[in-house]
Parts: C-alpha cells; structure tokens; sequence
DNA sequence: CGGCTCCCTGCATACGTTTGCAAACATTCA
DNA sequence: TGAATGTTTGCAAACGTATGCAGGGAGCCG
C-alpha cells in the first residue's frame, strides 16, 4: 500500500503510461478503452484521488460554491443550507460557508475572499449585494445567484418564492375570515423580501376595499416584532388579525399576544406567518402560514448555478416560485375556504 | 488598474524585487522595512491579493476548516456553525461543509473529500468517527475535533458539555420536585452524548434510592420521542416527570402531552429538556433545560483545533464544560430550591 | 500500396505560490 | 583592516494537475 501522497505521476509509472494519459482519464478527455483500463486498474490499487486544488490552480475554478449568509437563528436558512449542501454534494461540488453581517463593506469583504478561492459560484442567502460587487462577480466569470432576496438592478439571478402574490393571498384569506382591522409586521424594508409581500399584502387590500391598520417594520427580528406587537395592541382600535412578514417573527409574536398579553389566538387576533418553517407545525405554534416550497426553492438554485457555471453565456433569470397557503389553527378559517 | 488576476510576479516587477521577496512579504518571513514598503505599495496599487489555493498546493495545508455535520434541524448545530465560522473567520480560516449521516461508510467517504481539498483541520458536529478513520486523519496530520460528541478510543480531541454531570443534576432536580415516577426519554444510544446523559441521570436516581420508571431511545428524533411519549402515557403508572435528552425531542413531547394528550405541563407532568437552544425560552415551550454552555464550547473547540494545528505535537484532549440547569416553566421547582 | 483522416499518446509548459540554497551585503569585533 | 557573523535577496526547483502541440499508429478509400 502507498505512503504520504500518491500523484498522477505515481499512477503513470505503475500504469506504464505518460502523466497526462492519467489525467486524461480523471477528467474525463479521450483515452483509449485500454488506456482507461490500465490507469483505473493502477490509480485504485494506488489509492490515488486527484488533487482538487491542484486542478483549480490550472482551470481557474475550483468545485467549491461559495454561500453568504448573514444568519441562521430562522430555522429557514439552516434547512436551506443543508439541502443546498446536499444538492451541490451530488454534482460534485462543495460548500465554503461564509457568515457576513447585513452590510456592504463586510459582503464585499467576504465575496473577494470568495473570489480568492476561485469558487465556481456564490449563493447568497438573506444578504444583498450591491450591483457594482456582482459586476465584478460577472467579470471574473463567477456566476451569483440570489437565494430568497430579489435585487431589481442587472442582470443577477435570483430564486424567490412568489412574495408579492403571496401577501396578496393572505390579504384575501384575512378579509375572507371576516377581520376588519387587519395589521402587518413586516419584514424588513431593506429586503426586496419584506418588500414585496407588504406590497402584496396591501395591494390585496386595497383590491378589496380595505387598508391595513399600520405596517411596522418587523427587520425579521424577533424583539422588535414583540415590541411592535407590543405597540399595536395598545392602540385603541382592536386589531383583529396580524399578517408578520416571516414565522420566525410570528412565533415571537404568538408569544407577545399569549403568554404576555393573555389574549387568544386565534379567537381574539388571528396571526399569519410566511416560510411554513418545521416549527410553524408544531402543536405548540400550530402557524398559518403561506409555504415557501424550500425543496423547489433548492432545485431551481442549484440548476440555475450549475447551469451558468457550465454555459457562461446563459443569461441570468428570476425565479419566482408560488407556495400555498398552509391552513393551522393561528387564524380564523373563513366559512366554505377552499385552499 | 490591473486586468484580469494580478500576481506577486507583477508585484515584484513593479516593486522592483523578485517575485520571492513578495511573498515572503506576503507569508510574514522576513524581509527588510524598504522592501516590505516598495512591495506592500506596488500590492496594492496593483490590487494584488495572493492565492490561496496556490498557497496551499505548496504547503499541503489550506485555509480552511471541514465541518461535518448530520442535520440541522436541531436548533443546536446551525447555532453551533454560525459561531463556529465567526471565530474561525476571525482566525483567517474559512469553513467548507460537509453534510453526512451518521453511518460509517457516509463519513468516511466526506473525510476523504476534506483530505483531498487539504483541510487544516476537521471539525465533527453531532457525527462519529471510527478510530481507524480518525487514525488515518491523524496519519495525514489532520486535527479533528468532535464537537458534542465524545469518543471512547485513542488520541481524539472533544469538546463537549459534562453529560454526566448533567444527568445528575436532572434527577437530583425532579427527586427535589418530589417527583416519584420518572422516565427518561435518551439521546441516541449510539451517541456519547446521548449515553453519558442517561447514564448520570440513573446514577443520579440511584444515589438516592430511587430508580428511572422506563428509559426509551428517542434517537435525537421528533417522531420517535413523540411515540415514546404516547408509549409512557399509556402504562398504568403515571408517570409524572420526563427528562429528555436534548431540546428537540422535549418539544415534541410537550407537544404530544398537551396537544395531544390533553395533559398539563407541568402540573400533570414535568419536562425537562438538555442544551437550552433559543426556542427552549420562548413562552410557547418555556421549557427547564440543562444548559450546554454553547459560545465556551465553540471557543474550546476553536482553540482545541487551531492548537493542534500551529503545533502538531500538542496532545489531543477531552475538554468537558459545565453548564448551569436553567429554571422555566416546564418543570415543577423543588421548594427553596437555589440554583 | 500510397495518401488521407482520425484518434491516442507523450512531451513540455503553465498555474501562482513557498522555500532551500548560495551569493551579496551589512554589521560587529578583534 | 580583515575575518566572522548575521541578515536580505534572488535563483530555481518544487507542489500536482491540465492542455496545446506534434508524432505515431490505425483505418479507410482510391
């Protein structure tokens, strides 16, 4: 059995064929059936895997993916990760995870440190980036691909679920339960997340006849959703339904409204959260909420990453995925609802 | 402004030296002030930032870190990532992730990936590792830390909480309570965390006289703790106290007595739960919890990892931390209990 | 049988760094 | 002033792979 490090150069000579006839092999070029046989036959007695790094030192892109990420407290993003993490493992590629708070000098500190590494790729989830970094993505050949945050200047691709209807659905599903006073805590105005499904969720309104109580900025964190909560039911008018702007917010808001408020849901406010995050189902929660259809949501990033990677010149697309509605038992069902 | 890659042979020219004194600029060996000024200045006019890839090849060890790790739905391990790529971040290294269930043949296929990308050191998040794999990492001068988890064999550092301790702490608690059957629903028994915890808490009962009235393995797993639950209501003899090895699983039993059972925590049954993750304190679960101490054990591991790494002779260790049992709602206080 | 094409193959170079070696230089001390 | 010592520096050889190029062989057709 072999010592310390087996190189192509090892296989060659045990194969009786030239270094690059191995490496023809591994990656995949013309070779003879014999040849093939021959090095297939040496490289496993030898034990010899090819040196990742040293391949991405010659073509200029390693098999790693680069993932940006601000947090991962939202049980959405670390479910994400993981199957993003397993997606990519089955095509080969690999996950070089990189933790970057929310703001501009620090993203484009992390995406040259990417680059650095010469990533095949970079998926950004919950982060932005500014149009002038993903130029320079573009211009170094590294393809970006958004993952549930949109971005309305050029040409960046993005894979949403499809917020704006979205909002507008829960709109419908509030007014349709008979509420009138309806109020929305939503995500944070920075991101074309929390952006569109206000957006949505008013226009829905507005279709209707009806605006919303207020809309305070939630920044998708949990104690400033508590203290809008907080704030909003100390008003005069009784708000009667409260659409938050992701489950991890609605989960601190249930709390606020239960355990501190002693008010119940869904009989004295109805709540309705966005993502359907495992915990939404549980006893404890029981969330209405309108699902992002995570798996799809992995499926289309990945394909359209790969699919960049492979052929430079595709064009970059937004994607907009539809989730339904989940029906549980945070919010009043309104009489002869049909999903 | 440089096109394309700027390397340190383009820095040496503009600087005037040769393209070995760059990178001994640039890799902290020593070189005169004039020259480290000249090169650090043409560097960054010209933007030059070295390869780490290249630097790699050479060295035979990269900047990066591998992290293996199960799942993630256990809130525990994405908190555990974020913070573990914070510190290691901060040190200049930089996480590849590896996801693997928990079976042999899985595990050793992804440390054979983390070797080939050359990792610096390894990282091992609620997985085991066979000793001869961890012999073979050793062999290849890879560190590996377990990250809550243990392991009877050789020379492998861990860094977990004092599982024993802790079990301990549990059953003097619930005794305290005057609880007088109590089940303990345990963590994965192939997992030292899951079997060290059952086995303090048994011989915490026994110290005083007193014996668990069943222990089920509830594998780390929602489904299969809510089922032991249903399995523990039914017998005839009420069980009136849970310890649950670790968070997760205690929500889903919380959620199966009250939700489905019909049952009042904690005046019908008290829960305790192990590792105080975030929802633990939320009111909806408001759960009392034995705390894994999470940022000590990050740095632990950190410190653990990087040691072994700058200095390869540095012996492995077991690093155990104490962590405090955290007082909520879920379980009954023992009168003049402190702390 | 000659010429053509086509497929394999080996040679050599390139990728961007680190590092051993020896030459060059500066510094100290006798 | 000369030798001895220590510090910088450049040269060149690695690290392990991919790939353009040209030579060699096989096959086909006329």
């Amino acid at each position: 059995m072999p010592e310390g490090k087996v190189t192509s150069l090892h296989v060659a000579r045990r194969a009786g064929v030239s270094q690059s006839a191995v490496s023809r092999v591994f990656s995949g070029a013309s070779a003879s059936p014999q040849t093939v046989i021959k090095v297939r036959k040496a490289a496993e007695h030898l034990g010899y895997r090819p040196n990742p790094l040293a391949r991405a030192m010659i073509t200029g892109k390693s098999k790693m993916i680069g993932l940006v990420v601000a947090y991962l407290n939202n049980q959405f993003y670390p479910l994400a990760l993981e199957r993003l993490s397993n997606a990519l493992q089955d095509q080969g590629y690999h996950v070089l995870v990189f933790m970057a708070p929310n703001d501009e000098d620090a993203v484009e500190k992390v995406v040259h440190d990417l680059m650095d590494y010469q990533v095949a790729g970079i998926i950004t989830a919950s982060v932005g980036m500014t149009n002038d970094l993903t130029q320079r993505c573009a211009d170094a050949g590294i393809p970006v691909v958004m993952f549930n945050r949109g971005q309305d200047g050029g040409g960046i691709s993005s894979v949403t679920s499809a917020n704006v209807a979205g909002g507008a659905r829960i709109a419908e599903f509030l007014i349709a339960g008979g509420h009138k006073r309806i109020a929305h805590i939503a995500g944070w105005e920075g991101s074309s997340t929390g952006r569109d499904r206000a957006r949505g969720f008013c226009e829905g309104l507005a279709a209707r006849g009806m605006e919303p109580v207020t809309v305070i900025d939630g920044h998708f964190d949990r104690e400033i959703a508590a203290q809008a909560t907080r704030d909003l039911m100390a008003r005069s008018d009784a708000t009667d339904a409260i659409f938050v702007g992701n489950d991890h917010m609605a989960f601190a808001v249930m709390d606020t409204l239960r355990g501190e408020l002693g008010l119940s849901v869904p009989k004295d406010v109805s709540v309705v959260g966005y993502d359907d995050v495992p915990l939404a189902a549980w006893a404890a929660y029981d969330l209405t909420t309108l699902r992002q259809p995570l798996n799809r949501m992995v499926e289309a990033t990945v394909d359209t990453l790969l699919g960049q990677i492979t052929d430079a010149a595709r064009p970059s697309q937004k994607i907009e995925i539809e989730g339904p509605l989940i029906l549980r038992g945070s919010a009043r069902i309104p009489e002869g609802w049909t999903q």
